[in-house]
DNA sequence: GCGCTATATGTACGTTCGTACACAAGATGA
DNA sequence: TCATCTTGTGTACGAACGTACATATAGCGC
């Protein structure tokens, strides 16, 4: 009874990271202290002992989790952003960033509110989340001065969030028109 | 052994407010699925026995301190701007609310995080963000026409928490600018 | 084939958890 | 004074937790 034979090993190369999105998807449903490895083991179907063998503890795949959650937020916006060639494609970026469904689905934001949450405890994470506001700056500063990126990167972690409660969502005309007042003096 | 006759009971009528202050303090430091019965009577200086005695479960609990929380932001917003009297002293109470310590301090936005993970796994607190979300806007509707007050509203939200996250923050003359912009078609 | 190492897994241990519940004591009215 | 109700408390129990660890198998040089 101290052996199991039916527990036939199989090589498994991608399992770190299954386990990686399957601790995102459990994050979503229970929180990051309702996160545990008995928990992420089953998502992600590993038995337990996986756990303990691809991660020291839980703030290690926690660490790594929110980590590909903030680059892959980062890559979003900026990537959507590199699509522009001038100024008014940017506006219309900003637009599809915020009404669309590249940011704001409900997953998206639920992370970001726990990667917030946990970033706030744990200073490493905060570095990371600096060098993901930065990249996002840095995109918009293409078309735009400083301040005026500062003000839209923050209108659209507003609207974002804002958008996700509020009965009625704005129309594309609507952001739209917010977006171009912040950015009047620019052009 | 059964019975402890040094547990004399007095009588504390403040003791279920005390429990939801502290219940608050153990979510800042823990997360939502951190906070214990034990670590919550532990800090409010209780017995265990009194948690389920004042309250039925953890819900109930994080639901009346969420909903504190809730009513104080809400009510530390529309007080601020309430002292404003025309719509210049509008935007200085913005300025203040936005660049000052009145809504931004680090506890009252991890508390926030907290909130709206909590309200995104529970409809009832959705609800509770709504009312203050349409509170917030109604003390901005003396001011300011539908759609800026909901930019306005997304503007303090999202300068809240990268301020909270970026290195350096914005002046006031800053902030004041970019305000000014968004509410540039009312006057 | 045959050790050897890296990879993988099942189980056990001590801790902490929510909750139920028997019980103690101040308060109250007769 | 005493019965009764409200308020308050200590403890016990089953479940779930993180982690350690003995064990097992695949890959591979020889």
């Amino acid at each position: 009874m101290s052996s199991n034979p039916s527990a036939i090993r199989r090589p498994d190369p991608d399992r770190k990271q299954r386990i990686i999105n399957a601790a995102l998807d459990v994050i979503v449903e229970y929180g990051v202290q309702g996160t545990t490895h008995r928990r992420v083991a089953k998502a992600a179907g590993v038995p337990l002992g996986s756990m303990t063998y691809h991660f020291n503890g839980m703030d290690d795949l926690l660490h790594l989790a929110f980590t590909q959650v903030a680059h892959a937020s980062s890559a979003a916006f900026v990537g959507r952003l590199a699509e522009a060639g001038n100024r008014e494609e940017a506006i219309q970026a900003l637009v599809d960033i915020i009404a669309g469904n590249i940011w704001s689905t409900p997953r998206t934001l639920l992370l970001s509110y726990e990667l917030y949450a946990f970033a706030a405890r744990k200073p490493e994470l905060a570095a990371i989340m600096r060098d993901w506001m930065q990249a996002s700056r840095e995109a918009l500063g293409r078309f735009f001065d400083p301040l005026t990126c500062r003000a839209l990167d923050a209108l659209v972690e507003g609207m974002g969030i804002h958008g996700s409660v509020a009965p009625a969502r704005l129309d594309r005309g609507q952001i739209e028109d917010i977006i171009r007042r912040l950015c009047a003096p620019c052009g």
